[in-house]
DNA sequence: AAGTCGGGGGC
DNA sequence: GCCCCAGACTT
């Protein structure tokens, strides 16, 4: 015996039914012609990320790796390298690897269970979910930011998101919302209605489906659902970026596989000023000129980075430093694989200031 | 349960 | 500035 109406459910999903049918978002990229690997290549960049982000990488992606083989075969460099700009370069070794998983365990077809699929790394409950509703219209639920914030309000979930009896709560919200037919459709119009009505600030209750059925609309609390994460700014941290240019090369440095820009690109960096010199000489270059640019600031989600590019032109040839992990990079060229955004900027902003001074 | 992992959009 | 976004992973 429920503990709730029971009809309750039955009338959420009716109405948001009728409002995705007329209102509804149904021609982005990966909602036309809905395929499995589409879904779940959008449902990755789609993590902390917001649509209109997203598009022009899931184009560029797909036009490249246009199936799970393709994506298998690729270097990790160059799958990064699509995937620069976009933060979280997890995501896209981890989609990376994932691929190789499905090709020599599945044969190259995405599992259909919500374990085989959670059993791939990057694919999460609700990642499993969106995969399985979306392109097979199996009866799961998912539990996004979007779908989180429609719940705690219409049922007024109170606590911190993330913390276990929260998730607990609206996980058991989404699975008895969930109609038996036409979950992928349900889930689709959960997140649209999230993402379009159900806003975080100012919400359009005038214009939602279930604006009757919503708690937080009878009592006027929609402003104080879901509660907020209470994260701070973080701590700060210091580092100089070593822009060695040698002949029109600049020095390039690939980061460990794992951590913070893991895999990516980026010029040799040293703690302090005083060690430029020092460092430029551990390199293999006679620093000739040095030139020291102000200060920027990158903000990350848990601490801040001050970074200084100083500008170093080398007189020597570059020594023979020319393991898988280091290159001396032709400005203008090809990347050889994935940059961070802030090291992206100072490429650009180094090639417009020194134009094509390859000898 | 808490910390790690990016970058951009919106206000 | 601040907060959050179609979360998942590690410790």
């Amino acid at each position: 015996m429920p503990s709730r109406d029971s009809s309750t459910e039955a009338a959420f999903a009716r109405s948001l039914r009728a409002w995705y049918a007329e209102h509804g978002r149904k021609d982005l990229p990966w909602q036309v012609r809905p395929t499995a690997y589409g879904v779940w290549v959008s449902e990755i960049m789609l993590q902390q990320t917001q649509v209109a982000t997203v598009i022009p990488y899931y184009e560029r992606f797909m036009a490249r790796f246009p199936g799970v083989e393709e994506l298998a075969a690729a270097p990790l460099d160059e799958v990064l390298g699509l995937w620069s700009g976009l933060g979280y370069y997890a995501r896209a070794r981890h989609l990376h690897q994932a691929a190789q998983q499905v090709m020599h365990k599945y044969g190259g077809r995405l599992p259909e269970t919500l374990d085989g699929l959670q059993g791939l790394p990057g694919i999460g409950r609700s990642t499993a979910g969106a995969i399985l509703s979306l392109a097979w219209a199996r009866p799961h639920p998912i539990l996004d930011g979007n779908v989180k914030r429609v719940l705690s309000r219409c049922f007024l979930v109170s606590g911190r998101p993330g913390t276990a009896g929260v998730e607990r709560r609206l996980w058991g919200l989404a699975e008895a919302l969930l109609p038996i037919h036409g979950a992928g459709v349900h889930n689709q119009a959960l997140m649209d209605l999230g993402a379009r009505v159900c806003t975080r600030h100012r919400p359009r209750c005038g214009d939602c489906p279930v604006e009757g059925i919503c708690a937080a609309r009878r009592h006027g609390l929609q402003d104080r659902y879901p509660q907020p994460r209470g994260r701070g700014p973080g701590p700060e941290r210091f580092t100089c970026f070593l822009l060695l240019m040698v002949e029109g090369r600049l020095l390039l440095q690939r980061r460990p596989p794992a951590g913070l820009w893991g895999g990516l690109w980026v010029p040799p960096e040293c703690a302090t000023e005083a060690q430029v010199p020092g460092r430029c000489r551990e390199l293999g270059v006679a620093p000739g000129g040095i030139e020291i640019l102000p200060e920027r600031l990158h903000t990350f989600s848990h601490f801040r980075l001050r970074y200084r590019p100083v500008l170093v032109r080398g007189t020597a040839c570059p020594g023979a430093v020319r393991d898988d992990d280091c290159r001396w990079h032709p400005l203008g060229s090809p990347l050889p694989g994935g940059v961070p955004a802030p090291v992206a900027r100072l490429l650009c902003q180094l090639q417009a200031h020194h134009p094509r001074s390859i000898p």
